[in-house]
DNA sequence: TGATAACCGAGACGGTACGTCACGTCTTTAA
DNA sequence: TTAAAGACGTGACGTACCGTCTCGGTTATCA
């Protein structure tokens, strides 16, 4: 994702800006882009705000009145990331459920800035608040999981006795495994193979193909 | 008459491999003791070592003269961890050898040291010695997954076109979601649930009970 | 029509030279009084910036800040002590012009601060500002000298073919010797009769008691 | 009853004078060679026994077994640049005098060694062995001193009051400001110029040419 | 002709200092 | 108020030498 500033700075020192026009949006974007190169560059520890201040050609005080922390920054960095986590899909079977579940999470890992984002919040040892940006959204919200296995139980698809959650952060925990530790990508083929072990895991019967 | 140098003979004596002083256990002792609680303490990121150094009582130059950077530190520090990974368990159930795997994975990551082990193989960018380390074992032996499949294979108990490595990795990936993301332990009953429904994700028909 | 950009000119708007907070003048001061104390206790070789800053109760930083090196930190801290050799002085005789040069080199060199300049600026291997400090004052400015010589001559009083330079270079010399080698003080006594030895040496006849 | 102690008997069997294996020759005249040229190099402060040990090829034990301090190593690499300065000059005339005492002495401070020397000299604190030796050579030894004086004045050539040392020190100051401080070389024609300017100064009337 | 004591290379060890970097807070000027 | 700029104390970085120490292994001398 790449911001463009427009470049409106004239050469000569008056340097005349609109009169009590604050100009706060264009560095808040400046540095949130330059965070996000950060992170794909020195990954989240590693990132340090004064180079990002540099970057974004902006001051450290500056980055300093908006975000308290680098916790702070990286969260605010990653909001945009996430933004279409938020529906709780139903496509008629458990298998479209979980796949429409599990697909833009696997989407989103497949870039470099999702990784980064999942190592953020795996790597904080506080439960700060990239941990709590991660676990909102990657943790699928409460809602969409209940409801999935509410549907599945009403089609009689959801076996007895499964925990909801544990099934759906099975498949989270899967994907996580596969680009932070195997770093392989979490390629189409894949990420079927591994919606079947999960469906078949907590089917009552035989799934239907 | 033609001089032949050898390129690789050093132009003195040979060094002798035990030259020197040799190297205090106590100190290698008291450094990697240090590690293991400063990483309980502040992770793998704020771990430094100058406060390892100090806490172990040891000069930094005596760290970095057997360890060259923090990573190899950490990576020295948990070895002991995971001594008990190598064995390929044979149960005679696919369950119980599942249940095998996953068991000692389960039990490391129950521990605060194994928690920032974990943490720390997750959170380098670079795939470095900690991720070695943690990928090797915790990533559990290419062997163990390959012969577990290949004896339930045997059995008539893995269906067909399951890839192992997927199965297995789908189970470390559960465990660390639930220890780094939901922040609970893996306790007995919640891998029994995990097992479960792997098992039933991977068996050609209904497992036995 | 050409287009000509000038090569020095910086690319952003022009650096205010006042910009920031100013640095502050206790910090300076405390460390350069510390390092007077330091050069009188370990010598030039010896002064660590480490200590002056725990001896300012200052930091590191704020030292480097200011002078990028140990050479420049304590010619910073020397300057205050030669502020009185610019004059250069007519007395109306050539023994009083000696004597009116001699005189604040060998007070300088009475105080334990002077022969720790002296020792700095001999100690030296590079020409460094230390030496440059050193040379500029003590080395007595070349003004003075020729117009010394220069008087000398105009009243019959230089003897032809002696260097100025020389002449005046022997007494600093002396002085030198007397401080850092014999290690005793230049006293007055003493003094009068280098002045003596160089006078009657300079002088075309005989020299007016 | 009274017990006696004796003060020099060793506890155990009575020690052997001369036993075990003698310093090899060898490796003191390389670490000496190896000091000679890290001085020219480095100067006195910035000489590193370490260094010194790596260029001799010799190991640093070695090194601080004959020499307890910096100082005694670069005091003994000098010693064998001053074997000439032992002798009492006696010329017949106290221009050839002050001649035969001031040349070697400008002659060695126009060796790079010798400058080093000097200045490693000067810049010591304490007065330790390099002070010594330098004192004791370069500062002319007394029994020369005052017997030059004693035939000047047996041939009506030293004026009154005129103290022995002062004139020689006087000479030899000047020395040393013109290689340490000016940086030149002491020439012939420079060194002529100071002996005139110092026997004119001592002398009770006109110097015989 | 051995024992023995010192030499010698090698390197560990606790120190101190180096000069640099980033941190997060602060003070100052200007817009 | 926002901003740019930069001072400031703090703490860590990784490296270089310091001088002392423990090691094997070697060698000359003396009993």
């Amino acid at each position: 994702m790449t911001l463009v500033i427009p470049a409106s700075t004239p050469p000569g020192p008056p340097r005349r800006r609109d009169a009590g026009r604050p100009r706060g949006a264009a560095v808040t974007a400046a540095v949130l882009a330059a965070v996000r190169v950060e992170l794909a560059d020195a990954g989240f520890e590693g990132l340090s705000v004064e180079r990002v201040a540099r970057r974004a050609e902006v001051n450290k005080t500056s980055v300093y009145r908006r975000w308290p922390t680098r916790e702070a920054l990286v969260a605010a960095a990653m909001e945009g990331l996430l933004d279409d986590f938020s529906v709780s899909p139903d496509t008629g079977s458990l298998r479209g459920d979980l796949y429409a579940l599990a697909a833009p999470i696997a989407e989103l890992a497949a870039q470099p800035d999702g990784v980064a984002l999942l190592r953020a919040a795996l790597s904080t040892t506080a439960s700060g608040d990239v941990g709590t940006v991660a676990s909102r959204r990657v943790g699928a919200p409460a809602e969409s999981v209940s409801s999935i296995a509410a549907r599945a139980r009403a089609r009689g698809e959801w076996r007895d006795g499964v925990d909801p959650q544990q099934a759906i952060f099975t498949l989270v925990g899967a994907i996580i495994h596969r680009v932070l530790l195997e770093r392989a990508a979490p390629t189409g083929e894949w990420l079927d193979g591994l919606v079947d072990i999960v469906l078949r895991g907590i089917s009552a019967t035989k799934p239907q193909p």
